[in-house]
DNA sequence: AGATAACTGGACCGACTCTGTCCGCTTCGT
DNA sequence: ACGAAGCGGACAGAGTCGGTCCAGTTATCT
C-alpha cells in the first residue's frame, strides 16, 4: 500500500473529494522532496508550501507531520529493499552486489533524509523495514564472499558502514565535488573490497 | 598566538584579572568540547554551562559566540596543518600519507564541528586556513604518487573527499559501530588506493 | 441550478529556543 | 580594608515550529 492510500483512509469510510486525493498527493512529493533536501527535520510549513497547498489542508488529512515523514520513509527503503531483491537475483554475485551499492550509496548521497533514517535518528517506527534491508545486506555480503571475490577480513556488518560513509557533503576543504563524486569515492572503496587484500582490517566488526 | 589570547586583548590595554584569564581559558576549552559533541550550533548557554560559569561572563569577555568557535575552529585546523607538515617530513611517503589520513579521519571523527567546518558551514572566516590545509593534501597525494605506490587515475582533490566521507555517525541500518570503525572504513580505503588498481574512476576530479 | 457538505488557505496561538544585556552581589589585588 | 574588576543568572526580544480555527470557496448530489 502506498504512503498515499495509508494516509487516504477515511474514519467514515467514504471515497474522499477529487481534490482532497490530489492534494495528499501532492503532499506526499513535496514530503519526499523535503526530506531530500531538508532532511527528516522537514517543517510542515515547509512541506505545505512546496506542494503549493496551506498549512490547513496539510492538518486536515495528515494527523501529524511526524507521521507522513514516517510513511515516505518507510516507502522509499520499501523501494531499496526490492532494488536488493533483484540484486540478489543477478548470476554474478559481484555484480549484484556492486549494483546495489550503486544504487544504496545514490539513493543516500540524493536524500539527506534517508541517511538520517537509516542512521536512527526516526526512533522505532521503521524498526521492521530496517531489519529486513538488513537481511539482505548479509544475503548480498555472503554471497560474494562464498563466490571468493571479497576479501574475507570484511564482515557483512562492515559493508553497511563502508557505504555509508560515502554520502556526505557536496563541499570540503572549500573543494566542490562534482555531481557524482560519490561513484569515484564508491569506486576506490569496492576495488578495497576485492580479494585479493594488501592489509588486514584492524579493530572488530560491528554489531 | 592561541585561542585564549586573542581573545584577552582588553582594548585599555591592562592585564586581566586572573580570575578572568582562567574563565576564558575554561570556556575555550568548554567550547572546543562543546564543538566536538553538538557541532558548530553550539549554543552560548551550553559552552558557558561546561565551562561552569555564567552566560554573563561569555559575554563580558567574548564578542560574540560566532566568533569564539571561529578562533576555536581555526586553532584546532592550524594544529592539523602541523600535523600535515610532520607526515610531509616523513622519509617515506605513503607511511606519511596513511599517518596524516589516520590523524584526521580520527579528528573528523571524534569531533562533528570540525567537520562541519571543513564542509563549509562557517562562512569565509577559515578561508586562509582552509587553503593551506588543501595545499598540504596536494603535496602529500603529489609525493606519494610520484614514488608510484598509489594508483594514478585518482586526483589529488579525491583524496580529501575520499577521507571526508569516513567519519560519519555511530549507527546505520540499526547496526552499533564500534568505537574504532573509521580505522576498518579507513584500512579498505587505502588499501583501494595503493597501486595497482582493478577498476579506472568514473567521472571526472572534483576541483 | 441550487443546496450543502467537504475542502481550502493562511492568520494565529502557545510553547519553545537562542543570543545577548543588565544589575545586584562577590572576589581579587593592592 | 577598600574599590575596581569580575561574576552569575534572571530577563528581554527575536525567531521558529507544530498545530488549530474559521471565513470563504468548490465539488458533488438532487
Amino acid at each position: 500500500m502506498s504512503a498515499v492510500d495509508r494516509l487516504l483512509i477515511d474514519p467514515s469510510g467514504r471515497q474522499p473529494r477529487a481534490d482532497a486525493r490530489r492534494n495528499v498527493e501532492r503532499l506526499v512529493t513535496a514530503a519526499r522532496a523535503a526530506i531530500a533536501e531538508t532532511g527528516v527535520d522537514a517543517g510542515a510549513h515547509e512541506i505545505a508550501a512546496r506542494a503549493g497547498v496551506g498549512v490547513g489542508t496539510f492538518y486536515r488529512r495528515i494527523p501529524s507531520r511526524e507521521l507522513l515523514l514516517l510513511a515516505v520513509l518507510d516507502e522509499v527503503l520499501g523501494e531499496t529493499i526490492e532494488v536488493a531483491d533483484r540484486a540478489l537475483a543477478d548470476p554474478d554475485p559481484w555484480q549484484g552486489l556492486s549494483e546495489f551499492a550503486t544504487a544504496y550509496v545514490k539513493l543516500r548521497s540524493e536524500s539527506c533524509g534517508i541517511g538520517e533514517a537509516l542512521g536512527g535518528a526516526c526512533g522505532e517506527g521503521l524498526d521492521a523495514t530496517l531489519a529486513a534491508l538488513r537481511e539482505r545486506f548479509r544475503l548480498l555480503v555472503e554471497r560474494v564472499q562464498s563466490a571468493g571475490v571479497m576479501r574475507s577480513d570484511v564482515a557483512w556488518q562492515d559493508v553497511p558502514f563502508l557505504l555509508a560513509s560515502i554520502a556526505t557533503g557536496r563541499h570540503t576543504l572549500g573543494l566542490q565535488a562534482t555531481e557524482d563524486q560519490w561513484r569515484r569515492t564508491l569506486s576506490v572503496l569496492l576495488d578495497g573490497l576485492r580479494t585479493p587484500t594488501a592489509t588486514t582490517l584492524p579493530g572488530r566488526a560491528p554489531w
